[in-house]
DNA sequence: ATAGTCGGATACAACGTTGTAGAGTGACGG
DNA sequence: CCGTCACTCTACAACGTTGTATCCGACTAT
């Protein structure tokens, strides 16, 4: 089997807490027995047996990160680059996938699989703010996405409000006027989809124009499918307009299908912008204009967060943080001056 | 902190092994017995220590799936659904991205974070004929992909030239005869690209169809952008044609889209297929046609097979197995018959 | 010369779990 | 009435690692 210390020790002939003194790097080890037992380790290829490491240390050098499906593009790109920053700090991710479903949800939060993990990156979709509580966990929680105001655990976000307002400014901008927005949800405030679409009014507002109801596409998810059928129930209604915002890039270039399969040319005739900066955003025919919401700078400081919450174990660092990463307005055809 | 059998054991007035015995349903234990432990375990919240289950036992109940990037949607929809099979199986998932760079392939065949779980699930890119004996490792392995042929580990993978010929094969049905293939490697034979080109080969020659070398695009990687900077490249050249094979979906809407732009219809002028069968190839405009490789049931199966194997600790399973997915095509708009 | 310090190494316990061996109890058959 | 057996439970060791205490020798400061 596995060669443990002891086999090491042996070999080397030095006690294995020598042994263990050389691969942690402890300094009173003399050069010449640090040399026998690293002769010794790599003749024997030992590697550590991390179960028991864990045991002895109470951490795992693993995180979770849960989301709701790896299908999905956003999530996707998401987990890429958490994985990234993660392996940069030398930690391994694993991942449950929740469905976006309020039960699979506070399942993940206090299933024992969470234990094989430091801690856990969590990007809920179904919970709402009834559920606040099942956040005050035992281990350290970050928080992505929009769900949860004011929890007890630290929250990395985007600047919803903020952005969707710039994205929207920027139509007006090049002289849009009329703006439909695909992938609202009904009577929805604390989500993306809520703050997106008061962006969107902050900016008629500031712009002075009217905020017309018969514009905002509602839809229950944000698929491609939802974008292009919330597109097309529109088209149908007759009802006049000269942009979309999709308030996810997915929805955006659903909804830029439709218009396209009921002749309309974008950008000519219908600007459309969406939110997200996907990869595919970059490939669409037109390419599409877009937010990019700081997905990169999200994952890093999620991360960070949690690695320092893992460290911080008689809780010096203190209350709940918010923090929002910058965003950014990514030019492409399917926007053009008028 | 946590709670442990011995804080259970203490409350319920039994001993440790007792609530161990009840948590691992051992037939006997006494009712009354078994109902006050429980009492107990729910009192203080017990739950067991993962790190100590698995330095006890030698699994940890978690594998790992290494592939390129998630932000390749064939990646990500495959861990998707590597994700779902494992977890019917009560598995987690850690993953690992490897960029596609043999190097990295191989370090991470040997990485010490691999012994955090029990086996792994491999979706190899870089590696080459060359790196086979590298897969003699000391854990299960189960590989996903085309790089290696015989090497030593179970392998699962889709049929490649027979899905790539049933593609072409579907376009001369419908009248085709100047197929244009995009993402072809140069010499490459035992990859993707290989097997695939040799399907489209097996086809031409099957219907008597004149291979011309001037129909085929050379891409170094699969991304959407070299799928549109290969066939513009096509395009200038002049070469004619009436249908275009991606050699997947994502190098197919690429060069949809230089198509698109180069004033051609698609399908009219041009009809396109893919491989894949993405959920974006359903919403591109045309939809895209393409091939299903089977990607749940390669999931399914790689998860199946690789527990088998780590369940099989005195080799009675046997030999590396080879597993061929069943593939499907998908019509959709964008080849309808002429 | 002696106490104190430092470098280099070791023995032992502990992390929390489960397998093994075995002890105690009662029922049952001879 | 005793041996056997099935049931119920316990004590102990072990998985492989690292923290703590400790030991020994050599060097420094007084």
């Amino acid at each position: 089997m596995a060669a443990t210390l002891h086999d090491v020790a042996r070999i080397a002939g030095v006690s294995i807490k020598t042994v263990s003194n050389v691969i942690n790097d402890y300094p009173h080890v003399k050069p010449d027995t640090r040399a026998r037992v690293q002769t010794a380790i790599e003749e024997l290829g030992y590697q550590p047996n991390l179960s028991a490491r864990s045991l002895r240390s109470g951490l795992t050098g693993a995180i979770t990160l849960a989301l709701p499906e790896l299908s999905l593009s956003y999530f996707a790109e998401l987990a890429d680059a958490v994985i990234r920053a993660a392996e940069r700090a030398g930690k391994v991710v694993l991942i449950e996938q929740t469905n976006g479903d309020r039960a699979r949800e506070l399942e993940v939060l206090t299933s024992p699989r969470l234990k094989m993990t430091d801690g856990l990156i969590f990007s809920p979709l179904g919970m709402g703010m009834d559920d606040v509580a099942r956040l005050e966990v035992p281990y350290p929680l970050v928080l992505l996405g929009e769900r949860i105001f004011d929890g007890p655990a630290d929250h990395v976000t985007m600047r919803n409000v903020e952005a969707a307002r710039a994205a929207t400014e920027f139509l007006i901008e090049r002289g849009r006027k009329r703006i439909v927005v695909i992938g609202a949800h009904e009577d929805e405030v604390i989500g993306s989809a809520g703050l997106r679409l008061r962006g969107y009014m902050q900016a008629l507002d500031a712009a002075g124009l009217e905020f017309d109801p018969a514009l905002i596409g509602y839809t229950t998810l944000w698929h491609r499918s939802n974008g292009a059928t919330s597109m097309r129930a529109l088209l149908a209604m007759g009802v006049e307009f000269d942009a979309v915002f999709g308030l996810n890039d997915t929805l955006a270039l659903g909804a830029m299908r439709a218009i396209q399969e009921a002749g309309l040319r974008v950008p000519d005739d219908v600007a459309v912008i969406g939110f997200d900066d996907l990869d595919e955003a970059q490939y669409s025919l037109p390419s599409l204009t877009t937010v990019n919401p700081g997905r990169d700078e999200i994952a890093e400081t999620a991360v960070a967060t949690l690695l320092q919450r893992i460290g911080d174990r008689d809780g010096a660092i203190g209350d709940a943080r918010q923090i929002l990463a910058r965003y950014e307005i990514v030019e492409r055809e399917s926007t053009p001056p008028l």
